[in-house]
DNA sequence: GCTGAAACAAGTAGTGT
DNA sequence: ACACTACTTGTTTCAGC
């Protein structure tokens, strides 16, 4: 299949700049054993091949007043709306994410919302009004346990997982 | 309810290194037209104030092999095995994401597998073998129409919506 | 609370192996 | 493909307004 090969050091690298991307490529290097320039030459290169996209600062969603998160599936009236819904999601913005999903829903979506009062709004005023859309059903999440980035370790081996 | 204030260079500087966390702090003091060690200083009360917790590089999933994403509602044999199921979870890396939720479900996770095979197998032969679930429902998502940070927008207002 | 200059550290590009 | 050096740029701290 030979798709992307990575090297240890591609995988080092990765794994230094992922949970903090303001760390010097000098320090990198030195944990490393390699020079200053070589963390370079790699990142700029996995950047070019598309694994890394961009470096992002990590807001926390309640400090800035978002406090009620909740997953939403959505069922059309027919599946051919399915594209009309999407743009009409768009232009909400605290619909943070859009899948088209397999199962119960056509389309399933993130929000962030003030409160729970604030969600029931966006739902009935905005979401529900979109040509196409026949209902929703509402995840709200208590608690988010855990989260965190998918594992490097299957890089470079690759894979038998069966 | 007085919680976080902000001003227009917090919400300006949160908006530039939001989107690229290697900015130069030197280029968005010149962009806001205050000095360089200005930005320095809010950017440290933004961490101290937990409101930006880490800068961190995306990775691209597919890119390293991650080609099946899928939401997963997970049902309990009974309410009180929450707490030792999400422990169990949480040894199965694949999963990027677990939440306690409202509705259909108790427990809400993300998973990101290589394949639908693979996502078979993490489900079949780990999650529906710990003890107290009863049974999942997937949702495998065929496409990520967007994906987005939540909107800076109601910073500093405070904010009614109704 | 903010600025500006000075000391320090890091990023970048060019050259050679 | 990598390392070394010289050069440019950014970060950090602190005195002073």
């Amino acid at each position: 299949m030979s798709m992307n090969h990575f090297d240890y050091i591609d995988q080092q690298i990765l794994l230094q700049i992922r949970e903090d991307a303001r760390k010097p490529f000098s320090q990198i290097a030195e944990n490393l054993k390699i020079s200053n320039s070589l963390v370079h030459q790699r990142i700029k290169k996995l950047k070019q091949r598309g694994v890394i996209k961009k470096a992002e600062f990590v807001v926390d969603e309640k400090q800035i007043g978002f406090k009620t998160k909740s997953y939403v599936g959505i069922r059309l009236r027919e599946a051919r709306y399915a594209k009309q819904v999407v743009d009409g999601l768009k232009e909400i913005p605290e619909i943070l994410e859009c899948n088209y999903v397999s199962g119960h829903y056509a389309i399933f979506i993130l929000i962030f919302a003030f409160d729970n009062h604030h969600l029931r709004k966006i739902l009935y005023e905005q979401v529900h009004q979109i040509d196409g859309v026949a209902g929703t059903d509402s995840f709200i999440c208590f608690d988010t346990n855990f989260r965190r980035q998918v594992s490097l370790n299957s890089l470079g081996k690759n894979i038998s997982y069966d």
